[in-house]
DNA sequence: CGGGTAATGTACGAAACGGTGAGTTAATTG
DNA sequence: CAATTAACTCACCGTTTCGTACATTACCCG
């Protein structure tokens, strides 16, 4: 009379969305870790409670499985952009929340980066495949231009910066910091995801928007 | 009587450098095109004039090859930094300078970039491996301190920036507008590498790591 | 010029890998 | 309860892929 709910054992029950997510699940680890060539299916299979078999059942094959991968990614990030409520702030402080709140995801989220490093080194070739794509840009940048056109109308903005070139220089840092965190370390020295470091790089991504958009 | 040094043909002499050479050549292509597991190691050697057996009688195996590739692509990037001289100018410009050299050297260099890439997603262990490894730190960050340090004295710049925040901010840029090309294309149809934004990116880079430092 | 060695070409093996055919058990429904 | 379908298991296949044993050719030097 075992709950239906539990996680594993003998009387677990047959359960297709279960299934399904844990094989998503092992896959986002996966892929993350080995890259889409490195990543083995028979591996997958094997850190799941089931069999290689119901990957291609459920998924179709290693590639859809991947991109399934990908798009999971994606969507958990647009939660967060979706959650933010800057409408409230002062434009300076508006953008550092802005900011911190894609440096805490990027922190947060280690696979959803990897996954993206490594898609770009296939050319973004399976993105472009994807349906989920067309969605994918709105929230972000439609935040940003809100906050951009106050602070820009408010004279505390620079008025030749325009959104997509904030999101970029956001972005690029908190890519960075972690995306290439092994060379970095290799060769400087500095672990820039070590946790006494985490508070000067989030400050110092806010420093480095701020005085961008205040400059002259 | 064909010269010895002529590209290829039937003709060609037996020349270990070369072969050697061509293989390496070829090989860095193909694993930053590909990455490691992607990497096909009879691939590599389709596109070379000479055959398979050569690259594990140079190389020794795929592993090592690929370790060939990453190290040629740091030496290169080396060899930049040291034609750098910046001891005569002004502390701002010379910093713009730095600046505009390292974008300019990722672009002209995507396969470096890609190979970095690459080697992160397999958490830098074959860089560490690398007997190079120790010298890469170097050039770059001693022509850094001097020009901070040069600001710093003549009141321009903030004391609290280290030179190896400053060079992370301008790796951060050029890597993530070379190596995120793919994904931030194919999200907001901005192609970061369009030869018409190329001036704008450049200055932009300068722009933003002189208001980070001359901030407040 | 002839022996020796470095360089190169050929052909193949063994294991890994993605993928599938066909049958089996559990849930659902009339 | 029988019939139907969804969820799942197991064993297996063909190909790809890294690596190598072995034969062969060009070059150098005494």
């Amino acid at each position: 009379m075992a709950a239906p709910t539990s996680d594993a054992g003998p009387d677990r029950k047959r359960d297709a969305e279960r299934t399904r997510a844990e094989i998503l699940d092992v896959a986002i680890r996966e892929f993350a870790d080995k890259g889409y060539a490195g990543a083995r299916v028979d591996e997958i299979a094997a850190r799941t409670s089931t069999t290689k078999r119901m990957i291609y059942y459920y998924f179709g094959g290693k590639e859809q499985l991947y991109l399934a991968a990908l798009e999971n990614a994606y969507a958990v990030i647009r939660e967060v952009e979706r959650g933010l409520d800057l409408d409230e702030l002062e434009p300076v402080t508006a953008i550092r929340r802005l900011a911190e709140a894609t440096f805490d995801h990027h922190e947060s989220h280690p696979d959803f980066l990897r996954l993206v490093s490594i898609e770009n080194i296939h050319h973004a070739e399976h993105l472009a495949k994807s349906e989920a794509l067309p969605g994918l840009a709105g929230p972000a940048l439609e935040v940003l231009s809100g906050v951009l056109e106050r602070g820009r109308t408010a004279g505390l903005f620079r008025a030749d910066v325009d959104a997509l070139d904030v999101h970029m220089v956001i972005s690029a840092f908190c890519v960075f910091r972690t995306a290439n965190r092994h060379t970095f370390l290799a060769i400087f020295g500095r672990d820039m995801l070590a946790a006494r470091d985490r508070e000067h790089y989030r400050t110092m991504l806010g420093d480095l928007v701020v005085a961008h958009l205040t400059a002259r």
